[in-house]
RNA sequence: CGGGAUGUAGCGCAGUUUGGCCAGCGCGCUUGCCUUGGGAGCAAGAGGUCGGGGGUUCAAAUCCCUCCAUCCCGACCA
């Protein structure tokens, strides 16, 4: 892990007084301002030392966790060759996030955003036996990206690095196994590097596979929305996209009245037609008009709620799935968007939240412009052709495990854990012989960790308005040591001396030996995010003591030059231990 | 891909509306003096295809056409 020792006036530290006008996110604006990294292309970064001895930091967590658990580390080619994306049938799939190329000879290669394929290829070739399993392989390195929209640095790049790992059982226990193996695995890796975090139930999209868990750093600017149990004990917590909806018991027991059509003028949404007909919007039928590849869909949800159209996507099991334009709301319901619902709907294909079904005597478009119907009741008035939890779910609503409320928080996506099972061991003909000389395709696991995302991430949850606050595990350097003034020679020579110490004690470290004044020396080093700084002042010399600044803490203390290395690596100790 | 915006020195920006003197300012950078507990001061400097190409004009950073790049919102996102 390189040189433990630097001085600041050698390091490639390029800081900056004014914050970048491309920045918008606080890792993004950080890691430019504090001279981490710099950008070549949108979403393409050039990771400067100090940026990649965090990243080293983090790798090396994440190997010491990947072999804990069996792991064996390997490298594979980033580019690939077509012909194994047409195999397994995502060269046509992936779409034009997968960044493409010829070679001379004109044959087709891509740029891998993951490696199923490769992976998968090498065991066909090179496992036959299921007393070879099961096996845990993994690697650490770039992956390409042609993302629509690369933004927020490091957040969302088109080249980045990422840990995967991809696990080889001969069925769905050993599978369990490898992937419970890897939930520890993760669950320490982002402990080890000082992060607050969570493991949440996700969805498992494209990739396919039935369990999928993502790892959510916690942050105010995460992508993600989270919902977890209050209830500590229960720890459910789960993507928004994922969360599921208790079903809830009916609205009411009423007696169902008779279904009339009523003028509604101007009416086009829950809450002017709440407002008109003096109803509560949980009387009401909410419905929303979808086109999909193969059809186009009726989505109702209580008028309260909102759809939630990850789920919806799954209930369906379409590929594209839209809003549907106004042109289609008018030839399928015959009236503009607002007036839609499920009441002799033709044509249309009826998905309803299970919530919908509850409903007595409810509100819904007439599909007539300016009407509604009251007194609908579901299975008599309409009959969906799918019943499937299709809302969002909000935070304060019941727990679907415990029944306690759920609580909602934001989270940066930095790891994602799937069960695959032998979706690509199938398609690409990848089979072991079992104990009785049968084959079986290979159960397949795939874990991913995105690094340089965990390091923006880090970013994200630990900092203040004056620079980083590093985490001690994943810091750069621990310790920066700082004479106030490069023209005391007694200044110099005892923060030379500390540094060297501090060195030959193991203690990763730099000195500022700029001759800055100590005004530009202190910005710096919160900047950069050091979380212990000692500084050498003629007023503490005079003592024969230095000080010794806690960044996380944001505490001085003084310490006696003798005990300034002592005080340093239990100060680390304390800070590491969170 | 749809919508919005920007491109002038390493960074942040003014100048563009209404074409016209040498393309400016702050920070940073270089040199000297001075200063050294929270981004000091003085002085002297270096640094520019005004995103590229084409056009209009006596004259273009400024007007027109076109291409490119970058950022934001949306959609999308193993």
């Amino acid at each position: 892990m390189g040189g433990i020792g630097m001085r600041v006036s050698n390091l490639l530290m390029p800081t900056l007084r004014e914050l970048p006008a491309e920045a918008e996110v606080v890792s993004h604006q950080l890691l430019l301002r504090a001279g981490f990294i710099r950008k070549a292309a949108a979403g393409v970064y050039t990771l400067l030392p100090l940026a990649w001895r965090v990243i080293r930091k983090i790798e090396q967590i994440i190997r010491e966790e990947m072999d804990r658990q069996g792991g064996q580390e390997l490298m594979m080619p980033i580019i690939q060759p077509a012909e194994l994306w047409h195999e397994s049938g995502r060269w046509d799939v992936y779409g034009p996030e997968l960044f493409r190329l010829k070679d001379r000879h004109g044959r087709d290669f891509c740029l891998g955003p993951t490696h199923e394929e490769i992976i998968t290829a090498l065991i066909r070739g090179e496992i036959n036996s299921y007393k070879q399993l099961p096996l845990l392989l993994y690697q650490i390195q770039n992956k390409y990206r042609d993302e629509r929209r690369p933004r927020f640095g490091l957040l969302r790049g088109r080249e980045f690095i990422m840990k995967d790992l991809y696990s080889f059982d001969r069925d769905e226990a050993g599978l369990d196994i490898s992937y419970n193996k890897m939930f520890e695995a993760y669950t320490n890796v982002f402990r080890r590097c000082g992060l607050r975090f969570r493991p949440v139930v996700a969805d498992s999209g494209a990739i396919g596979g039935s369990d999928t868990h993502e790892f959510a750093v916690l942050a105010e600017s995460g992508e993600a929305t989270i919902l977890y149990c209050e209830n500590d004990e229960c720890g459910y917590a789960a993507n928004e996209e994922r969360a599921e909806a208790v079903a809830s018991t009916s609205t009411g027991n009423m007696a169902p009245l008779e279904m009339k059509k009523i003028s509604t003028p101007d009416c086009r949404t829950i809450e002017e037609v709440a407002l008109f007909l003096k109803l509560p919007p949980e009387k009401m039928i909410k419905t929303m008009i979808y086109s999909t590849e193969k059809e186009t869909v009726a989505a109702m949800v209580r008028g309260d709620r909102e759809i939630n159209e990850v789920k919806l996507y799954n209930a369906l099991g379409c590929i594209r799935l839209d809003l549907a334009d106004e042109e289609t709301v008018l030839r399928v319901t015959g009236a503009p968007a607002g007036f839609a619902g499920p009441v002799n709907l033709k044509g249309v294909k009826l998905v309803a939240d299970r919530e919908v079904m509850t409903l007595a005597n409810a509100v819904c478009g007439a599909n007539e412009n300016d009407y509604h119907l009251v007194n609908v009741n579901p299975g008599r008035d309409f009959k969906p052709d799918i019943i499937a939890d299709i809302r969002l779910v909000k935070a304060g609503e019941p727990c679907p495990v415990c029944g306690a409320g759920l609580h909602e928080a934001k989270g940066i996506e930095v790891g994602q854990i799937f069960k695959l099972g032998d979706k690509y061991s199938k398609a690409l003909g990848a089979t072991f012989l079992d104990e009785n000389g049968k084959a079986r395709p290979f159960i397949m696991g795939c874990y991913g960790i995105g690094v340089t995302r965990t390091m923006a991430a880090a970013v994200e949850q630990n900092h203040d308005e004056r620079g980083i606050k590093w985490p001690v595990q994943i810091a750069p350097y621990h310790v920066i040591v700082v004479p106030v003034s490069t023209k005391d020679k007694d200044q110099v020579n005892a923060a030379e001396e500390i540094y060297q110490n501090l060195v030959t004690g193991g203690v990763e470290t730099v000195i500022d030996d700029r001759p800055e004044r100590a005004g530009v020396k202190f910005k710096d080093a919160d900047l950069v995010g050091y979380p212990i700084r000692i500084t050498v002042g003629a007023k503490g010399l005079a003592e024969g003591k230095v000080e010794l600044y806690s960044r996380l803490e944001e505490q001085t203390m003084m310490v006696p030059l003798g005990d300034v290395v002592n005080a340093v690596k239990s100060k680390l100790r304390e800070l590491a231990a969170g």
